[in-house]
DNA sequence: GAGAAATCTTTACACCGGAAACATTCCGGC
DNA sequence: GCCGGAATGTTTCCGGTGTAAAGATTTCTC
């Protein structure tokens, strides 16, 4: 990739997006300052300038990656659905989305690779958490003898929900008519216990 | 690290030990093979005898890492309590060992470094989640309306328990009075459905 | 005990992330 | 309009990494 002047013009975004783009063709393995620069047009070292370091290049991807999640889950809500209905569709788009993005989502949750810290990375997290207890709060979760049985059951959701589709895009769960389908996860979702209103 | 001999005598097993000390103690960044090997004193070439190449490594790691993990809970178990009671134990058990070895238990949901095929890595996590399993099917999860609710249920469990650990090990949940603690699993095991047999 | 196989070392190579010094461009204050 | 500092990008160099290839040493097998 060739350029004209000696500066990009918007070299930082330029460099998100083909990381994301390497990262999705060819995994983590495949994403070096170098292999990106490249692809870019830029030298090895350019990328210093906006991340630091590999770790703020990386923190960026999953900061990106934590966006696109939560832009991906609201694309799919079903506008006039019921509020158990919109929470199924959700925790379904959240599957999809690993299994579309795997190496991506990966990094989201590699604190080992990533600044966990950093603000632009806390605040697309946060966003994209708010995602799905935005419409779990509006379901009845309340149990008489569970003082914090909302927050209880925000966590249970979010542990089901990543639990399974992380299982999933690691190769643990059989493939299978039963385990393989993401609708999986709302034939489960009875068991909950909470009174989804519907 | 000296030695006599110019055969180790029982490297791979060294090896084995000395990757998960490095694994635990810095870090997925801080085990390489030279850094490996000089702890064990052999050249950094030795270890390609013994496991190939780095993946082979990883993998004995992740192997090894799925049997402790497996014994973990195992011990854990009271003898004598109900099968809840077991059940409840061997999630708490679970989540235990993420928390104290999170870079290994990191490493054994790593298909992108590991080969997920190898057969003793498969031998090492199909037991380890027999652990769960076998403890599951002594309770009844029986729907009526769900012909597969049985495996259903096993997933579900698994799900809940590896998202939440690992919701954890990444530093996604807050650490607090409500979220922090392991219990946190065992008091929203009610809202599985299922009837323990208490 | 001799040849084959296993194990370990040495050497070399391409690639990597990062630091430092330098080149070029942009931009705000005059 | 221009000028000096701040941004941005390049070049160069360094130590570290995994792996391949060839050679050294030991063990195993017949």
């Amino acid at each position: 990739m060739e350029r004209k002047t000696y500066h990009h013009g918007d070299l930082k975004t330029a460099l998100v997006e083909a990381g994301i783009d390497i990262l999705e063709a060819e995994g983590l393995k495949g994403l070096s300052l170098r292999s990106l620069a490249a692809r870019v047009g830029v030298s090895h070292t350019a990328p210093k300038n906006h991340f630091g370091a590999m770790r703020g290049l990386l923190t960026a991807l999953a900061a990106e990656g934590f966006r696109r999640h939560a832009a991906h889950m609201q694309a799919g809500l079903p506008p006039d659905a019921s509020d158990a209905a919109r929470l199924e569709a959700a925790m379904h788009g959240y599957v999809a989305f690993v299994e579309a993005h795997p190496h991506l989502y990966t990094l989201m949750f590699s604190p080992d690779l990533v600044d966990h810290d950093a603000p632009e990375l806390v605040a697309a997290g946060t966003a994209s958490y708010q995602v799905l207890e935005d419409l779990a709060r509006h379901l009845d979760w309340s149990r008489k003898d569970e003082p914090d049985s909302q927050i209880r059951a925000e966590i249970l959701l979010w542990s089901i929900v990543h639990g399974f589709a992380t299982l999933r895009r690691t190769g643990q769960l059989p493939v299978s008519a039963i385990t393989g389908t993401v609708p999986g996860i709302a034939d489960i979702m009875p068991r909950f216990g909470g009174r989804t209103g519907d």
